[in-house]
DNA sequence: CTACGAGTTAAAGTGCACTTGATGTCAAGT
DNA sequence: ACTTGACATCAAGTGCACTTTAACTCGTAG
């Protein structure tokens, strides 16, 4: 089994060392063995960096990936545990998907007036003060 | 024409008094004139305010938002610099909405799936691999 | 032997969108 | 006169996901 080193997993998964080192920090990477104090991976990290590269593309913060990628490769955690944790995320990938759909709504919204000024167009007005989206705040930080 | 101190807007618009100063800094308000060194807004600000938390909800960064608001070059018609900064825009929130697509097929997978470790889950696998997003960090932080 | 490149650590820095804290000003009420 | 409450500024803090920096340890090539 061929052994990798921390760049070259790097960049075969596009992405830096220290991101790889940072991961392992946050419990999102097993720490693998070492070579004379650096780290030698297997092929079989990619599987797993892909998986949080999913997680995080998708929205989740570390934590919560952490949770998804433990809640799972524990020895047989309660099938119920796992289900109540997929179920919550379900929750948050549709709210999610709730909410790029709004901002897909309004990027869509062509405008078409050829108001010189943003604060004379009724249509801008109009559209700015109707949403009630009472949305979650998934993405925006603070 | 009546005139509103900072917490009457603030309390009106549903944000805070520290945000709005924030958008002032910032560029996104006009800096309203002053009464013995308190800001006092007239009713207009609300027009603009409501165009700044459109923005904001359709996933623009503060930048983006002043681009949008007072224009690249100001003889650029609100329309048309809406629909310059919304087709960029839209492209991150697709990539955005295929990744919670995927996400969300991964979740649900794991109601039936009976792999005892993440790693050896070839659904899984198969479902994280196929990325070719090319994800613009729309969201995240940093 | 020395230089080089790639790895190591801990600690501090970054960017966003704000918030919080310390300190000060001011008009109105008691 | 004094207190209260809302406002002001400026600096620093927050949370996330990393990155950068400084100081080091290696194995290998020349």
């Amino acid at each position: 089994m061929k052994e990798l080193s921390i760049g070259e997993v790097a960049r075969e998964a596009g992405l830096s060392a220290s991101a790889l080192r940072y991961y392992e920090r946050a419990g999102l990477l097993p720490a693998p063995p070492r070579r004379s104090r650096q780290r030698r991976y297997t092929e079989a990290v990619f599987g797993r960096i892909s998986l949080i590269q999913l997680a995080l593309e998708a929205g989740f913060t570390i934590g919560e990936t952490r949770l998804f990628l433990s809640g799972f490769s524990e020895q047989t955690p309660p099938a119920a545990r796992w289900r109540a944790l997929a179920a919550r995320k379900l929750e948050e990938v549709n709210a999610l998907m709730d909410r790029a759909r709004r901002m897909k709504l309004l990027l869509e919204t062509s405008f078409q007036c050829r108001c010189p000024r943003l604060e004379d167009c009724e249509q801008f007005l109009r559209a700015a003060k109707r949403k009630q989206a009472a949305s979650a705040e998934v993405f925006r930080c603070g």
